[in-house]
DNA sequence: AAATTTATGTCAGTCATGTTGACATATCTG
DNA sequence: CAGATATGTCAACATGACTGACATAAATTT
């Protein structure tokens, strides 16, 4: 299961029937364009606010995802990457190999299995990271602002219940349980 | 090695603190890692539904924002288009040529100013776009089922108050006062 | 010990989509 | 008419995906 790239294959989708047995008589249900579209330019503008800082330093979205996963689940094997990103080793070899050049992130062999480079974002990683972080928080809470009470958690869920459950990464899977578990912090 | 292309010039930005006076002495927030990372594989799942479908077509997700919006907005011009996507005209271009060559777009000079190209999907046009739209419709019901009453509307008011409201392109503007009107059928 | 599998790195080439800058053409406006 | 505007197009390039092949080191199996 080498190469043979994980991403062409499979996923057959047919997500929507799959959800329920009262779904299959109303297939016709009209089009959500307004959440269509609101996401659109919502997730537009979330990762503009990144794009800006990264610019400065000559880093792209690519830069971003990875040492944001590295710096936020410690000790994340590249083959760990690849899963959550969904990208191919050499795409990833690319970006990786500027953070390591550059000192975002650094690489331990793992002590079980030392073929495993176990990656952890140094404190300039992680300063980076919560910058971009910052950002994109401060657009969250002026968002969540303007819910009522019990609203935010709803938004929480919505969103968790946009994502395929049917092929958890191990980071995924995370941060599933994770917000299963506690889901309740919610300002 | 750093490349150190064009990217590394200014872009001032520091849109966080700009929002508001209250917010300078909280400059602490703990970061919405929950949200940020929810919105992320959200997002990339929700694309993904189309992405399956485009490939078969020999599209991108270019090709399908560009007839999105054509066929949302009839008559759409292309300067408006380049405002809503915030692209390049040249990258426009591109895609907007195949989608006319192979029929899923129609141009119509302005009847006011003949020098514009009023774009209008044609009836294949819009069954790809309501097909990808249809996916991901059923996508965003899944995830809405779960909510309670009001709930669902709390979500469409966040995702609202995440968009920069600062550069109001005509077709954003429409949709945020369709939504803020009434919030449900735009067509 | 040897053979195989696994985890990772790397090379060469391609593609899609974004960029810039310059220039052409038709059309509107003063 | 002169200039501004809306659009199209050309050349050149950057980023970040992709494929497929191959290299290396370490673990595992035989």
């Amino acid at each position: 299961m080498t190469d043979i790239n994980f991403k062409s294959l499979v996923r057959g989708s047919a997500p929507a029937a799959a959800a329920g047995p009262l779904q299959a008589d109303a297939p016709a249900a009209p089009p959500r364009w307004d959440i269509i579209e609101l996401l659109f330019f919502a997730y537009r503008d979330f990762v503009g606010d990144a794009d800006h800082v990264l610019e400065a330093f000559g880093f792209g979205r690519a830069h971003h995802r990875v040492v944001h996963f590295v710096c936020r689940y410690p000790g994340l094997k590249v083959a760990d990457l690849l899963d959550v990103l969904r990208i191919t080793k050499q795409s990833l070899g690319r970006v990786l190999k500027q953070l390591l050049d550059e000192g975002y992130i650094v690489q331990k062999a793992g002590d079980s299995d030392r073929r495993q480079r176990l990656l952890f974002a140094t404190a300039k990683g992680e300063a980076l990271v919560v910058k971009l972080a910052g950002l994109q928080t401060d657009r969250i809470h002026r968002a969540l602002r303007g819910l009522g009470p019990g609203e935010a958690e709803a938004v929480g869920r919505f969103l968790r219940a946009m994502i395929d459950r049917d092929d958890p990464d191990k980071v995924l899977q995370t941060i599933l349980q994770a917000d299963d578990a506690i889901a309740k912090d919610v300002t």
